[in-house]
DNA sequence: TGATGCATGTAATCCGTTACATGATTCA
DNA sequence: TGAATCATGTAACGGATTACATGCATCA
């Protein structure tokens, strides 16, 4: 998806500059399914005012940078609407995690513990993440739809890799457990 | 993930042309978690050939243009296992169906329902293509560990998004039941 | 006759990340 | 003093997809 469009997104929640974008995306409701880095903010944002579908504003600030407020505009809302009028292409999952796994029989036996390890520690991270997001203030009702969401794959996951880690793990039964 | 590698693992199953190798990625159980075309897999195969990792023998087909069967030499299982002796990168979602619910208040209502059956219906497909994948037959002993992750955050994903929807479409509350 | 599957490969193109450049302030 | 936060922007680079080129066989 185009940087553009997460860009009104993100904007339909009230004017921000780029930088409050890109946290807005780190750390937001969107963390979990978006990316974005300033390389293609910037340039999204300055073309998406040449095109009229945000507004700039300079704001002078003390002790720090100035800052350049954007706001949606009306054309900028219908450009969203339209954007949002077509079915979304499908999810888009790469995981060098799950290839890890498959290829177990050639990693070495701690790095298997390890990297499950470190993947429930990402997700618990992501699941936490989600509860700290105060989505309930936001003034979108597909928030907590989305949030709830992520909660239910998440904890899916952690589920699952703690019981498979627990059997890898255990003394008795290191392989064969049938 | 670097195509190579990729390669390298799907060639650890047994001998293969890059055309079967894109097969095997496409209803495998790489499926899920992995992508490649041809553009990047054919390249990919003469390098590792060229560093010495496969070995490249042309088959001749009655019927059939001819294949380039490729097999992993000793180096290239060292390389793989290389590879993986290093913490895989984080995982990587992307998802515009999340980002169309989250902006759901600019969607055409039927629109959300719409989204919705695309995406139960991608994740049900999803879910009878890890049943199909005979992942016993492997020679991976990774490979249920893999298929049964899967099984269980797409079964989750479903779960949620079916109860989601019988609440959005129910004819008394059309959207609050607060 | 036309689509689909088998089979390989290259080139153009897109899109995004990473790194670089700059600079003030605050906190440890 | 050094790291982190705030703040914007450009250029190089990488990596993969898409489209193009070719060609035979099979099935509907």
């Amino acid at each position: 998806m185009h940087v553009k469009i997460l860009c009104l997104g993100v904007l339909t929640l009230g004017e921000a500059s780029g930088y409050e974008i890109k946290k807005e995306i780190e750390e937001g409701v969107f963390t979990h399914f978006i990316e974005a880095s300033f390389g293609s903010i910037y340039p999204a944002l300055t073309q998406l005012h040449a095109d009229g579908l945000v507004t700039v504003r300079a704001q002078e600030q003390t002790g720090r940078p100035d800052k350049k407020v954007y706001a949606l505009t009306g054309a900028g809302r219908q450009a969203l609407t339209k954007a949002l009028s077509v079915l979304p292409a499908k999810d888009k999952f790469k995981s060098e995690f799950l290839f890890q796994m498959l290829m177990s029989d050639y990693l070495k036996p701690d790095m298997l513990l390890a990297a499950i390890d470190r993947q429930l520690a990402h997700l618990r991270e992501d699941l936490t993440g989600i509860e700290e997001c105060q989505c309930a203030e936001m003034p979108l009702s597909g928030a907590r739809f989305v949030a709830d969401y992520g909660r239910a794959v998440l904890t899916a996951s952690v589920s699952y890799l703690e019981q498979k880690r627990a059997e890898l793990s255990s003394p008795s039964h290191p392989q064969a457990a049938e």
